[in-house]
DNA sequence: CCTTCGTTTTACAACGTTGTAAGTGCGCTC
DNA sequence: GAGCGCACTTACAACGTTGTAAAACGAAGG
């Protein structure tokens, strides 16, 4: 700044009143006469002040920040390539914006030796945290419920602890992908999983054979990917060295999806006439998809905002017991299934 | 918190000194005896202290935190749809990483009454700005020229001033897609351009008409998109109603570059037998695009990752003369042109 | 006219940190 | 052995805000 910002006592001193006062009317508390009101707003605007956040923050205990932590996502760089935290950056910004609260993110490295994120919230940097950890093992959760910092999760925790989450159904999800694969009259139907050490990819994968089996299909060949593109490329080679004669792909998400298409073309084998395939999200690749994908929909933004809305409830009011919503998916039909 | 927290005071007692000792020790500052250091460190391990941000920032007037602002773009819940702006969040906070910098997320809508981020920053909530701009006429830059914050843009600003930002050559970039599509024999080469208000659109635009002009090609049959898959597929359309014999394609930006594969093949057009398609920025959709995409490469988390530099390096010492850092555009040769 | 009671305002003490001026020893020099 | 640096440590005053207890001020009641 040029010069230097005026502060609390510049604007009293300009209205002729105490700082107490001015504070009370910066604060919107009631208990001031009108007509001072009004000078101290003239004050105010003449002199440009702007609380400043540090030394509020310092007698409130509040900082009006919170912190959306992207957990377990290796280095970092390639975080924001898969749509999956685009969309819950959008969904949590999108809520957060008019609380007058404001998201500081943060990616966390697996490395359990790196505290940055808890030191983060314990030096009262942020009043609470959105955590969204891939995988299960991840010590983040448990850190944050030890060190009392008020958090919500994306996807319910590893281990049973007392903390907030929001999640989807993912088991109601891969069903749906059986139910509708079977609906359709394929015989030949396979799967494309997600990295079986998160639980999400265990849960679809999981309703799929599910259902699968009481469709009278106990064996459903499958092969892992890692939700990336090149994974699921890599994965539904696989499948059609083992089963050249399938007719359907259940990908556990739009990414391996689109990948387990072009594939599947390079083949010969058009889509769906001859394998009909099945995405999960219903992100934007699933759209850019030449045939567009049939998918299961998990709302993410809306659960991004109810995870910020959880959070900020908690705050509002502390000491609440931990609360869950599970969202439900959809199916929705497009060309590709 | 369970328990409070612990503060200097406390860890002062402890360990038997006064609390300048402590926070001269936690803060590696000089003349302070080993064997004290020692006794201090074990104090701090013991409580479990954590320094105060808020109270440390009231002090020293800085808040290790940065505003990372994405400004012009509509509502906000569908930024993150673009992958460029995922691109620049992950080139940023993979930079401030071990600065021990941490970026705040904040989008900015137009509506020129919204003092949210000035005010933000005002405030000293944050030390400085990154400022990913999409408007010329945003009148954020200049407000936070005023407010004497500094502050780091993405593209240069609509007018002149006196501001520090990271840029790339789009011009350039425009004339790499007019060479190659003219040195592979195309001649009845057409351009889907982006949003015209948008400098960069303007640039790329003009880089690639002046390219043609020089070619020996003085028209250029050109439809205006606006960065979308939506506007791209629109855009392909108009194109082949004015110009059915057209042989190229130049897109302003991947997405439109694969909506517009899209739609030729649709045409029974075959891509790049009969029709080349340049796309530009080099971002997720170009690698999923089949064909995959011919493409202008935009260094986009190198370049975020120079403006956070540019920041910090401000923030260090401060009253530097604003700098400017161009990037060279890359043409990528894929398998669309 | 003196209490008593609201309402509004003020003065003052936090909040947890840093930086600076003022100590406190301690080993030297002369 | 008194004086003097030097290395280290300690009080103490900021920093800008909020919350609270006390004070001022009328108005109403006795």
């Amino acid at each position: 700044m040029s010069k230097v910002a005026p502060t609390l006592e510049d604007v009293a001193r300009v209205a002729g009143v105490s700082r107490a006062t001015v504070s009370r009317v910066v604060n919107g508390t009631r208990n001031v006469d009108p007509d001072i009101q009004e000078t101290v707003r003239n004050a105010i605007e003449q002199t440009g002040y702007s609380p400043n956040r540090a030394a509020r923050s310092l007698v409130t205990r509040r900082t009006g920040t919170v912190a959306l932590v992207i957990s377990g996502a290796g280095g970092g760089s390639d975080v924001f390539t898969d749509p999956f935290f685009g969309r819950v950056t959008a969904g949590v910004v999108d809520h957060l914006r008019g609380h007058s609260v404001h998201p500081v993110l943060m990616l966390a490295d697996s490395d359990p030796a790196r505290t940055e994120v808890v030191d983060f919230l314990r030096q009262g940097s942020a009043d609470g945290a959105l955590l969204v950890s891939t995988h299960p093992d991840d010590p983040l959760p448990a850190r944050l419920v030890d060190a009392g910092v008020p958090s919500v999760l994306y996807a319910r925790p590893g281990r049973p602890m007392p903390i907030s989450y929001v999640d989807m159904d993912h088991r109601a999800g891969g069903r749906m992908a059986a139910d509708h694969l079977v609906a359709s009259g394929r015989y030949n139907i396979t799967t494309i999983s997600g990295p079986m050490d998160v639980l999400a990819s265990q849960d679809r994968h999981a309703g799929f054979r599910d259902a699968m089996a009481r469709h009278g299909f106990p064996y459903v060949p499958t092969a892992e990917g890692g939700f990336t593109a090149e994974s699921g490329a890599a994965a539904m080679h696989r499948l059609l060295t083992e089963c050249p004669d399938l007719d359907a792909v259940f990908a556990a998400n739009d990414l391996m999806a689109q990948a387990a298409v072009d594939v599947l073309l390079e083949h010969g084998l058009r889509v769906p006439d001859a394998v009909a395939v099945v995405g999960f999200d219903d992100s934007a690749p699933a759209l850019a998809c030449r045939p567009q994908l049939t998918t299961i929909r998990q709302p993410v933004e809306k659960m991004a905002a109810q995870m910020a809305d959880l959070l900020l409830s908690d705050l509002e009011k502390p000491g609440q017991r931990p609360r869950s919503v599970i969202f439900e998916p959809e199916l929705v039909v497009r060309a590709s299934a």
